[in-house]
DNA sequence: TCTGGGGTCCTAGGACCC
DNA sequence: TCTGGGGTCCTAGGACCC
């Protein structure tokens, strides 16, 4: 049996990128609070933070906050609408940088990615000067900075990138796997998110290190199959490969938030016909099909459901979409309650190529 | 704190077939 | 009339990620 190869893995993660783009194209917004999301409309807007630089930070506004709490916290913020077609565009010529380095390549978001490296560097030293090399890459093309996380696979990279923020560099070889996850909580582990962090707590284990003492039966007994995961993760174990889950796509969705949540039923097909037109668009530009469609809809008191139909046909026409989106969202516009939000999916997805074959 | 938008993966129950 | 087990697909909901 071939002795399992070591891997040298590096994440990449662009630091606050969206407002670094921002205050890259607009120089007059430097050492200002900037935060990019939904319009705050003097604290009424709906919506959260995407993202916001360190300014901001200062004042206790984060990702994922409600923006009417981010003005609450910094009124005086520069506050911009997401521009998603300028960053995506920057954002292919990092990884395109990226990608030269990598023996293997895995972008995760916009703007972050995993570079395996085992067969471009000899050791962890020259790994270091390595992922030296890329920042220093990425800050003189792009006038952009980013933190790096470097170990033995990409959950300890991934853990690793985040400890040292903005601009870091973090390294953790394998001699040094078990001291360095001990001491943090278990939220930091890739996919423990708010609720597996309380039942966690249920069972008396709040750091990594507690989990990786833990009975892994009793893992098995509280969380299923994934209670193993935990274990493995918490004692520094991921095999997964870099650029294992990448490529295919399995599902496209667009919703929509209400301004006002509202029971008007023309106005709530005239916003489903624009997701389907949306999402028409996309299959095509992208020459897929599909044969589920599902519709989402969140009533005023957050109460939501989904409802969808599997066809008996593959198809990316837009009257499938429009029709099936329509007639699956009309039991839930008899209720009292007003709708907050509604959404279209499209899945089972095959790319024309493939479609071909099967017709 | 009053909660976006685009995704992925998992689970559990039921239908249906052999 | 009663009683299986396995496999696959579908549906709804939920956790989690950026």
């Amino acid at each position: 049996m071939p002795k399992t190869k070591r891997r040298i893995v590096f994440h990449v993660d662009m630091d606050h990128f969206f407002t670094a783009v921002e205050e890259k194209v607009h120089p007059e917004y430097k050492g200002k609070p900037v935060i990019v999301g939904a319009d705050p409309k003097q604290g009424k807007g709906r919506g959260v933070v995407s993202t916001c630089n360190y300014e901001a930070r200062k004042y206790g506004v984060k990702s994922g906050m409600p923006i009417s709490r981010a003005w609450k916290l910094c009124p005086h913020a520069v506050y911009l609408r997401p521009n998603y077609e300028l960053y995506t565009q920057i954002s292919k010529r990092i990884m395109t940088i990226l990608k030269r380095y990598a023996e293997s390549f895995e972008q995760f978001g916009i703007d972050e990615a995993f570079l395996d490296v085992s067969s471009k560097v000899a050791n962890y030293g020259e790994a270091r000067r390595l992922a030296e090399k890329i920042k220093k890459e990425i800050l003189e093309n792009e006038g952009l900075t980013c933190s790096i996380g470097v170990g033995p696979n990409k959950l300890v990279a991934k853990i690793a990138s985040d400890t040292k923020k903005p601009d870091g560099l973090t390294v953790v070889d394998e001699e040094n796997v078990q001291q360095f996850l001990s001491p943090l909580p278990v939220r930091k582990l890739l996919w423990v998110g708010r609720k597996t962090e309380q039942k966690l707590r249920e069972i008396g284990v709040r750091t990594i290190g507690d989990l990786a003492l833990c009975d892994p039966s009793l893992l098995v007994e509280k969380f299923g199959t994934i209670g193993i995961q935990y274990h493995l993760m918490a004692r520094g174990i991921d095999k997964a490969p870099v650029g294992g889950s990448s490529g295919i796509i399995k599902s496209i969705s667009r919703d929509h938030t209400f301004e006002e949540d509202t029971s008007d039923v023309e106005e709530i097909f005239r916003i489903l016909d624009s997701l389907s037109q949306e999402i028409y668009e996309d299959l095509v530009k992208q020459s897929l099909y599909f044969k589920t469609i599902t519709i989402k809809v969140r009533y005023e008191d957050f109460e939501t459901h989904t409802h969808g139909k599997t066809l008996s046909f593959l198809t990316n026409r837009l009257e499938d979409i429009k029709k099936n989106a329509r007639r699956l969202m009309l039991p839930y516009l008899e209720r009292e309650k007003r709708i907050r939000l509604i959404g279209v999916k499209v899945s089972n997805i095959v790319s024309g190529a493939k479609q071909k074959t099967l017709t």
